[in-house]
DNA sequence: TAAACATATAAACAAAATTTGATATGTTTT
DNA sequence: AAAACATATCAAATTTTGTTTATATGTTTA
């Protein structure tokens, strides 16, 4: 039962589901997700923690980057966060995916300038 | 959003998934539960409340009575029910059942010897 | 190797949810 | 109509969650 409750419990706060709205087309790094929910660091990483241990999100470290994507390798949570994805509205995270595109954006011309030996950067930018 | 919150939020409480699976049967009354989960009735109340803002349960009056059962008038709000009552397991709830039997059992024993001409006994006993 | 980054974690604090005890409301029985 | 019941509601105490600020850890860049 605790495992079901875990999973409700990360369910039912609205910033977790502004983070698995925006993961929705593929993963994103923590400094993404801050910026689209302008929000400080420490909370967005407790929200994700909080999703991760409900076996909602799944990481993948890379340098210095931490990406999150949704975990759907169970049929219920599957159905659950695809619910959930349908079910919030667009105009709710419209902002959120603004911030985002802008962000993304920004980091890529950054990222143009950097020389091509150089091998790490986010998101393969 | 809002209503999905309020939906994951009921969901994410234990007290609130040992009342949704002793529903899972049919309807029964808040004095009924007090006995099954062995807890006070206003705390009981409480959570029959939350469940019924969440639209995941309906009430029905009856005399002094007030009878509660599952609200799957809604798809989503059914599959998640159903989801809960198949995931909760029998072990998890065991003593609310047994505890719930006796109570019924001891109700019926008490409304057999009611005159017939008396009308209001909860759930026809 | 020092500085800059990206993220996590811990401690203190704030806010929200739950529990309890007391009491109110309406219903039925006597 | 008084007593007994079934349930709801409220306020206070408690517990759980979420937020913030500060700091730690590991990585990359200069």
């Amino acid at each position: 039962m605790q495992e079901l409750l875990n999973i409700f419990k990360a369910l039912s706060d609205e910033t977790r589901l502004r983070i698995l709205k925006l993961l929705e087309h593929g993963e994103l790094c923590v400094c993404d997700i801050v910026a689209a929910l302008d929000m400080i660091q420490p909370k967005v990483s407790f929200h994700l923690g909080v999703l991760k241990d409900a076996g909602l999100i799944k990481d993948r470290k890379q340098g210095k980057w931490i990406h999150y994507r949704i975990d759907d390798s169970d049929m219920f949570k599957r159905f659950l966060v695809l619910s959930v994805l349908e079910k919030v509205s667009e105009s709710g995270v419209m902002e959120d995916k603004k911030r985002l595109d802008k962000f993304l954006k920004n980091k890529g011309a950054k990222a143009e300038v950097i020389p091509i030996k150089n091998k790490s950067r986010c998101c393969g930018r």
